[in-house]
RNA sequence: GCCAUGGUGGCGGAAUGGUAUACGCGCGCGACUCAAAAUCGCGUUCCCGUAAGGGAUUGAGGGUUCAAGUCCCUCCCAUGGCACCA
């Protein structure tokens, strides 16, 4: 028989029907069984879709179709993540706007993603780019400064001289800058912050009951990272100056006999205002800071202090502690100030290498051995105030119920008190970019921030700019965005020039969705829909969102920014859901001889030529087909052949069972062809696993039962149409052309893509007869076929008898009989 | 360094503690063909054996169990995340 399946065909049939139907348009007004999935929203880049955007976008799309064969209203929107660097530096070489780059971008994507076949409804298009959508992102500013989660306040940047550039931290790889490899230095500059940080235990607790990925969890777990210790008041000897010092291991708090502080911390310039000594502190506090910019951390090598002459007064009842001001010291974390004990391997190099003199109160004494002291079987001996007196005092008790102990013993007496310290900091959202939301902030003419009032949104993105790096934030040369600013506020006025982290954007933005009018490439043409943030209603049924699917590597950035977003708007009132994905998947990466895919390596693998050979569907099966999708894996074309032979083998049986010259036998099939009870039961069985593993996201043994059922199809001298059309519905939401098509050559009533996932019966899943394996001290020696009513003892008896299982058992006693029901006998015999 | 995940044929990979290597690729042999491609059939973890069968085998080594790729311990390797956080 010759070729007959012409993908290229069926799948441009197909889309046009799909679209001229509306196929994918999700009614919002009726939430009844919805189901929003969605995957993460791509950058709009002007290169075509690379194999990466298909192993994500199809596999994603197979479990929507799965979903709306379950019966769900399903909604699948897509969008696009238009701000960003990729369009500036377009702009920067080419001189192209990037608002007319990114639009032609958009379309030409819009095309492509279609090709795939997937079933986005693109209706409800988002473009974050556009003024319709960052009028919102802007609004969200304003809110965050109305609630006092924005603020103003000095920040490092990367910053490249040689480009005289900022740098995003993904830029600065390395400490280098990724364009042209010169060292990168710290920027100090007036930086927009957004308090994430206020919001760290409600992002911890509320992770517990997300659908997530363990992995991704335990990251954000440890991005937030939560400490409990002690918080300890401690004072400047002479000066008078009080400070808190953070301690999260207070076990050791006995022990400590220096304090360090951090470089930066604004008490070092203070303390030794006027000493002897401090020209020669403020040049070293001067260098630390260069210092840190570039050099990564070694505390072995790297280890530097300085003492600044000054002491904190006797905390413990055990002397004065010398003050250092330590290059390891973080300012941003805890106090910025912190006791030193030998019972830390930082504090004990860093006493070693100046001569601090130590003491230390574990067992056993010598400080050299002091690193082993969270090994359970040191515990505290020193107690000069009799209050722990007893050397064993926590002798075999855990580390942690330890620390709870002393915690309590310090909180009574007045040493410190119980406090908690998270690692997550603020959220850096201001960029020294074009290509972002303006922030809509303005000065007075004494530099105090003012919010653009609500009714000035959007606060338009100037268009009058040099996109040639000066070092300066690009707005500073429009001379359009002083004018409106003077315009609005008053003579002297100016307007923040920074604009806003990408990430913003994309924080809020499966709200947008919902938005029914859309924020597509033609939105300028559409009413601005400026009413309210979202439709209560609709938010309130449609979210959260049920499946979101996305890179892993947004754990801590993206899938925290949204979780917070969330959250904030929640509090504000205007959304009623904590948590914006109620489940998450990650796809896996799919490299290129073990590499990274990337334009810069220039090994980037483009779909176009298989696409163009065998068709979406197979080219979607194929990657699917692969692995684990939450694998990923290394590219290669070898086996894209098997998937070939899949889809053409499907449609000849279809044709071979339905289309002329065959045309008896299609009558034949639908009065008489009754299927054999082995066709049947790997049917039912075979819709059972199908759906159970596109549920559950491995696609890859999905489609290997589906060939194990076409391979037992394809014997049968015929097949019904029943089973014909079961076997089409399984292959619908994995090659979604394919299967419209066969669904027509069978005569199925309607599109595919209405259609109900079949029902399996149980009762087929069970066969009349069943194999029994039989092992011998754990080793197989035969197998029998029994009636599937066969009692254990029959079975037993039936085992013994075997033939190759019979003769190890002449001579031997037999010592124990397993029988595992349905699956093996399991026989124990004395060994020799 | 710390945390997490993984290591199965020539390759991608499959296996609720119960017949390891499903499914596919590749390879070998055969059919069709003047021939090739395509297609179809058979075989394919390794070793011994014509076969029946036997032995070995899931990174290495131990343990639990009638039974371990799967559970426990030690180690090796790979990948991902964090890394001056007191």
């Amino acid at each position: 028989m010759s070729r007959t399946y012409d993908p290229l065909a069926i799948e441009a049939k197909w889309q046009k029907r799909w679209e001229d139907a509306k196929a994918f348009e999700a009614d919002l007004s009726d939430a009844k069984e919805k189901y929003y999935t969605h995957v993460m929203f791509p950058y709009p880049s002007g290169d075509k879709l690379h194999v990466g955007h298909w192993y994500n976008y199809g596999p994603s799309d197979t479990f929507a179709r799965f979903m709306r064969m379950q019966g769900k209203s399903v909604f699948s929107p897509m969008g696009f993540d238009a701000f960003g660097l990729p369009a500036e530096n377009y702009a920067i070489k080419t001189g192209v706007h990037p608002d007319i780059s990114t639009r032609k971008n958009v379309e030409t994507m819009i095309t492509q993603l279609k090709r795939i076949g997937c079933m986005y409804d693109w209706s409800k298009m988002v473009n974050t780019s556009t003024p319709e959508y960052y009028r919102w992102t802007q609004w969200l500013f304003l809110q965050m400064f109305k609630n006092k989660l924005a603020y103003k306040k000095k920040g490092n940047v990367n910053f490249c001289p040689s480009c005289q550039t900022v740098l995003a931290n993904e830029q600065a790889q390395e400490g280098k800058c990724e364009r042209c490899g010169t060292d990168i230095i710290q920027k100090s500059l007036e930086q927009w912050f957004w308090n994430i940080k206020k919001y760290s235990q409600r992002l911890l607790d509320g992770l517990d009951a997300l659908d997530w990925p363990e992995k991704t969890k335990l990251m954000q777990r440890n991005w937030i990272g939560r400490n409990k210790g002690v918080q300890i008041p401690s004072k400047i000897k002479d000066l008078g100056d009080v400070f808190e010092v953070f301690d999260s291991v207070p076990q050791t708090f006995m022990a400590q006999t220096f304090t360090v502080i951090a470089p930066e911390h604004p008490l070092v310039e203070k303390m030794v205002k006027g000493t002897p000594q401090e020209k020669e502190v403020l040049a070293f506090v001067e260098r630390m800071k260069k210092l840190k910019a570039t050099e990564k951390y070694n505390f072995e090598e790297h280890v530097e202090g300085i003492f600044t002459g000054r002491y904190v007064e006797n905390p413990f009842g055990t002397g004065d502690l010398p003050i250092w001001v330590a290059s390891f010291v973080v300012m941003d974390y805890g106090t910025g100030i912190v006791h030193c004990s030998a019972h830390d391997e930082r504090d004990f190099a860093f006493a070693k290498k100046y001569g601090i003199p130590l003491r230390p109160v574990m067992f056993p004494a010598d400080p050299n051995e002091a690193e082993k002291v969270k090994n359970l079987e040191y515990c505290y001996a020193k107690d000069p105030d009799g209050i722990l007196s007893k050397p064993d005092a926590f002798a075999g008790r855990k580390w942690g119920e330890v620390r709870e102990d002393i915690i309590s013993h310090m909180t009574k007496t007045g040493l410190g008190k119980p406090i908690t310290q998270y690692r997550l900091r603020d959220w850096l959202v201001s960029r020294q970019r074009y290509w972002g939301a303006p922030i809509p902030i303005v000065y007075d003419l004494e530099g105090n921030p003012h919010p653009v009032p609500e009714e000035h949104l959007p606060w338009v993105l100037p268009t009058d700019v040099e996109f040639k790096p000066t070092g300066e934030s690009p707005l500073r040369n429009s001379h359009e965005f002083k004018e409106r600013t003077e315009k609005i506020f008053g003579k002297g006025w100016t307007p923040e020039c920074d604009t806003m982290d990408t990430f913003v954007c994309s924080s809020f933005y499966y709200l947008m969705y919902l938005q029914t009018e859309g924020f597509g490439p033609k939105a300028e043409s559409r009413k601005l829909k400026a009413e309210s943030f979202i439709d209560p209603k609709i938010e309130a049924s449609w979210l959260p969102v049920d499946m979101y699917i996305g890179g892993a590597e947004h754990a801590c950035m993206h899938l925290i920014y949204a979780r917070f977003v969330m959250m904030a708007l929640k509090d504000w009132g205007h959304v009623s859901h904590d948590e914006p994905f109620a489940r998450l998947v990650h796809q896996g990466v799919i490299t290129n001889k073990g590499a990274k895919m990337s334009k810069s390596k220039g090994n980037v693998v483009s779909p176009d030529a298989f696409v163009d050979k065998h068709g979406s569907d197979v080219f979607r099966m194929y990657l699917m087909f692969m692995g684990p999708f939450t694998d990923g894996g290394d590219w290669s074309d070898t086996g894209i052949k098997g998937i070939d032979r899949f889809a053409l083998r499907l449609y000849k049986l279809i044709e071979k069972n339905t289309v002329e010259p065959y045309a008896e036998k299609k009558e034949l099939n639908k009065k008489v062809i009754q299927d054999s009870q082995e066709v049947l039961s790997l049917l039912h069985k075979s819709i059972k696993k199908v759906g159970e593993d596109i549920a559950g996201f491995r696609f890859n043994t999905a489609i290997s039962a589906l060939m194990e059922l076409l391979n037992l199809l394809e014997q049968q001298e015929c097949v019904s149409m029943e089973t014909l059309q079961t076997l089409t519905k399984l292959l619908a939401p994995l090659a979604p052309h394919l299967s419209e098509e066969l669904w027509e050559m069978i005569g199925g009533s309607g599109m595919m893509i209405s259609e109900r996932w079949p029902q399996f019966d149980p009762k087929m899943l069970e066969s009349s007869t069943m194999t029994i394996a039989i092992q011998v001290n754990g080793k197989l020696r035969g197998s029998i076929e029994v009636d599937a009513s066969a009692t254990k003892v029959e079975i037993i008896e039936a085992s013994k008898k075997q033939e190759n299982v019979a003769k190890f058992l002449t001579d031997t006693p037999i010592l124990k009989e397993i029988y595992v029901p349905k699956k093996l006998v399991s026989i124990v015999i004395a060994q020799k």
